[in-house]
DNA sequence: TTAAATTATTTGGTTTAATAAAAATTTATT
DNA sequence: AATAAATTTTTATTAAACCAAATAATTTAA
């Protein structure tokens, strides 16, 4: 549905101001989906990235920092997260030999399992953006790259 | 830069999978810009959005419930923004006579000021943008009001 | 070799956000 | 009129973001 019908906010300065808060009002749907997706599997969003980042080093570990550069929202206070999925026995956290001031984390089968689980449902995931054809998906991601420079 | 490059993901399912991640990355990138804007006039962006539907409305008051609606994170809580927004000065709130349940809330001169001083800066919030050009940004609309069906 | 600087992480305190439940009030039903 | 249902707002709870300071280990440099 066009944006003026969705919000009642009738006019736009210009097709800038517009993309401005169309891309708000897109993120906030999206997330907003993803968020109930992954509460139904108990975890939030930024615990399945961390999740995510740990599979793509297993069976290495990773340390913290890393984690935090990885992170799609970079801002976020991976430690305390990082904690959080411990105590639900989806990582392991411990002192790294090499360097002690670093703490390695890795996933655990349990943690590896949920991935394995939530992966089932990649293609209803997917749909959710199917009102956009593959040319179109295309086009979005080709602007978005341009977008950010 | 393309979104491979930038975070450290090499593989996507598809090109949808891509545009979920991009979606979350670049509107991450632009609520960041935008939450640093607003916090050098002292508001945050719900604050503001909140301001900018009370003078939509002004000289009427706005109940708490037509706020929510007029919100583009609907789910927020309206009520402890809106007493922030009170403590500083920035709108009025009274129980409306008509119907003790509701409350009135209007924006004070302070905050239409306020909103007024934020304006001035409307063509460097444009810019941000301007890595794409008018035809550009109109497909850029275009696809996120289908994308949303 | 020791002192200073750097790096990695944690912790504390504050603010924001999302959700559900509770409280207050009005409206509807019998 | 009395009670139930619906509506509006507030409060409580939990997770997360933010920022600075504290802690600890390592590296650099004098």
């Amino acid at each position: 549905m066009r944006l003026e019908e969705e919000i009642a906010q009738k006019h736009f300065r210009n097709e800038y101001h517009k993309a401005e808060v169309n891309m708000v009002y897109t993120f906030n749907w999206l997330i907003g989906q993803q968020v109930d997706f992954f509460k139904s599997f108990g975890v939030t969003i930024q615990q399945f990235n961390i999740l995510r980042i740990l599979r793509g080093q297993h069976p290495n570990p990773a340390t913290i920092k890393l984690i935090k550069e990885r992170m799609l929202d970079k801002m976020s206070d991976a430690s305390r997260i990082v904690e959080k999925l411990r105590i639900k026995d989806l990582v392991e956290r411990n002192i790294c030999s090499h360097d002690r001031r670093n703490v390695d984390v890795c996933i655990t089968q349990k943690g590896l399992d949920l991935l394995a689980e939530i992966d089932k449902y990649d293609e209803e995931v997917d749909k959710k953006l199917s009102l956009l054809n593959e040319d179109e998906i295309k086009q979005l991601n080709d602007l978005l790259d341009k977008l950010r420079g």
